[in-house]
DNA sequence: CCCTTGACGATAG
DNA sequence: GCTATCGCCAAGG
């Protein structure tokens, strides 16, 4: 049966490699009819206890998205050795393809 | 059913 | 670099 559109996302994010990030963006192009847009949405809804790497995704712009969590991912980040750099950013060699 | 709301992205100024 | 708009579309009121 076809993957609801929330288990494709789960599923692309679950397959970023640690010590590497990916995009918003990314992660909906590499699912069928995902926009950007539901993969916050399915980030904003995260079920309890689901032990997905939530904190390796970024915005196209490399920088942390503006939510709540955006301090503990930095700190998740760094403990992978990703480190920002001055403007804030991740770099690029840490993207995920 | 209509309206509003976004952990976004691309583009224009 | 920044802000402002618009496109996107599921979810909730």
């Amino acid at each position: 049966m076809k993957p609801t559109w929330r288990e494709q996302v789960f599923s692309v994010m679950a397959a970023i490699p640690a010590g590497r990030v990916t995009t918003y963006g990314r992660i909906a192009a590499m699912a069928d009819g995902v926009t950007p847009r539901m993969v916050a949405r399915a980030l904003r809804e995260l079920p309890a206890g689901h032990g997905l790497p939530w904190y390796r995704v970024v915005t196209a712009s490399r920088k942390l998205a503006d939510h709540p969590g955006a301090a503990e991912q930095r700190e998740r980040l760094a403990a992978e050795g990703v480190v920002l750099d001055g403007r804030g950013r991740v770099p690029v060699e840490r993207l995920w393809p």
